[in-house]
DNA sequence: TTGTAAATGAAAATGATTATCATCTAGCAG
DNA sequence: CTGCTAGATGATAATCATTTTCATTTACAA
């Protein structure tokens, strides 16, 4: 997306940061597709255009776009983290494929219910939640049944 | 708890597992406690009465308790697991104080209207999900307000 | 008690993430 | 346009979590 990449520049600006190409190229990356993305499949995807880009500039940007809250991370279990670019600016959650990776995003979560009662039952100051669900989109089926 | 650390001990020897000093001894230090504990954690905790226990064996039965359903796996941020023991046997989920890790299990979500709602909209075949509600419990917010 | 498959611990290997530091450059003042 | 400089980059090493390897030990059934 274009449009998203040329607002989070703006963005980055506002704030003081430079916008070097690096950086262009990340969000980039980020940005294009639906999938979440590792550090390290962020770099690969990188390397393409920018081959001497390093893997610190990767994490750095990420740190930097998360701190924006401009990225969401995806906790779909494994042993490292993965990134996709924040669409809904609201809150919402993550309808994940466990295949390729997909994600779609949904703002409809209504657990207000659920939240007040567990904060009655146990006295929990509740500040937040972590809902997602996991499953196979529709193109994996039909490919792997 | 002695009583669940013992069933747990049967369980392994139905499964042609061995049960060693050690295992009993993470058992134990598992069981102990309402809080989310990671390998580290309890590689110290366990040190204390078993100190020459290696940190891989700690690692090699929290493969096996998770191998059995034993243990849960907290996923709160960090970039480390961290675990405690399966509590309620069905589906539930789990509200964490993120100051001193107490976690308290809850059964009560419906999220199958949500999950069906996503499922026709999205065509995704949707099989499983991950909730947790992040706060303070009540002894912490009185400690530090 | 004995045999044996399973388990353990020391050590090294691997993989992810972070810290350091010399060098470079985006963006701005002149 | 040119030079300045705070901020950014990349090579390298360090750190931290986790896994692999392998020689030695041990639980437990026979
Ligand atoms: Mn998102
Ligand atoms: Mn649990
Ligand atoms: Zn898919
Ligand atoms: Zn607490």
């Amino acid at each position: 997306m274009n449009f998203t990449a040329k607002k989070i520049a703006v963005l980055l600006r506002q704030r003081g940061y430079k916008l070097t190409p690096q950086r262009r190229v990340i969000l980039d990356a980020i940005a294009d597709g639906h999938d979440h993305l590792t550090p390290a499949a962020i770099y690969e995807k990188v390397k393409r255009e920018h081959s001497n880009i390093g893997l610190v500039t990767i994490y750095r940007t990420i740190g930097l776009l998360t701190e924006l809250g401009l990225i969401c991370e995806v906790h779909s279990g494994g042993n490292c983290r993965s990134y996709l670019l924040r669409r809904p600016s609201e809150h919402h959650h993550h309808l994940i494929c466990s295949d390729c990776g997909t994600v779609v995003d949904f703002t409809s979560c209504d657990l207000s219910e659920v939240e007040q009662k567990l904060s009655d039952d146990t006295g929990f100051d509740i500040n937040g939640h972590l809902l997602e669900f996991l499953g196979r989109c529709r193109s994996c089926q039909t490919t792997t049944p």
